[in-house]
DNA sequence: CGGTTATCGTTGCAATTGCAACAATGTCAA
DNA sequence: TTGACATTGTTGCAATTGCAACGATAACCG
């Protein structure tokens, strides 16, 4: 039988390098715009995608509903964000960054592909490989 | 600039697959043995290295030492495991596998490998230049 | 239609967490 | 030696978390 080796473990590894990395990274806004990791992953996506609901928002951020809820109010009262109930679908909440959102994510995406850039050294090359790597074990929503 | 593209953003994909991997084992043995996650490194940690301080474990397996102080009296409880004093620095707490522990590993040791194995299935040869990229990004202590 | 069932987001609540302060112990330099 | 400083593990406390229950809405189906 294959002995077990803690350090090999996957899921223990992506568990210490997640929470290196975001620990990390989280130190960089954190005090300069007053966003926690919840936060960030919301402004983050929906500056990608445009108004979107808190229920789509946790299907692909993997947050629990109700870390997105407190998150998004959170966001709304720091004015980064508007709720908006869908007319079409009145039981949904449309997430929309505001301007101030928008111009918050301009601040802070150079600090993002900063960081990235710093891993991405590290990595000397791996990166494609590591691409493949991801995609093929994450389990993409839709 | 090149632009920033959250699903490419290495700190968010690691934390969403540490958290569904981790979630995913968990469920595996949390029922049986009663473990939550900082637990089950403590165990783990432990089979491989022997008796070994609650500092070195915080050190090694990325868990504030209060969540380790914690766990450890809970596995104790549990009869699980032993907290002992060092006498060559009797500020430390050396923790050690019960028999009880042991047993317990043994059973815990097949359900980790099956869970690598199918992680490692989808990765369908990817698995070294994972390996390499991981070793590459993680700050390995000591 | 009408009734059952499903989905979305919020909230009360209990459990978990990290932080900071602490006691106990060890280290080191003067 | 002593006194200042560092380290280890525990614990009180406030903040955060996930769970489950809920109200509101929508979908389904006879």
């Amino acid at each position: 039988m294959p002995d077990f080796n803690l350090d090999e473990f996957l899921p223990y590894r992506f568990s210490v390098l997640a929470g290196q990395t975001s620990r990390e990274f989280e130190r960089r806004y954190r005090d300069r715009f007053g966003l926690r990791v919840a936060e960030w992953r919301i402004v983050a996506h929906l500056s990608q995608t445009g108004p979107v609901s808190m229920r789509e928002i946790e299907r692909r951020v993997d947050l629990h509903k109700s870390r997105v809820s407190r998150a998004a109010t959170r966001l709304e009262t720091a004015g980064y964000i508007s709720k908006k109930v869908d007319p079409a679908d009145r039981r949904m909440v449309e997430l929309e960054l505001t301007a101030e959102g928008e111009s918050m994510m301009t601040e802070l995406e150079p600090l993002a592909l900063g960081y990235q850039r710093e891993l991405l050294l590290k990595l000397d090359g791996g990166e494609d490989a590591l691409r493949r790597a991801l995609d093929a074990l994450m389990d993409m929503p839709k």
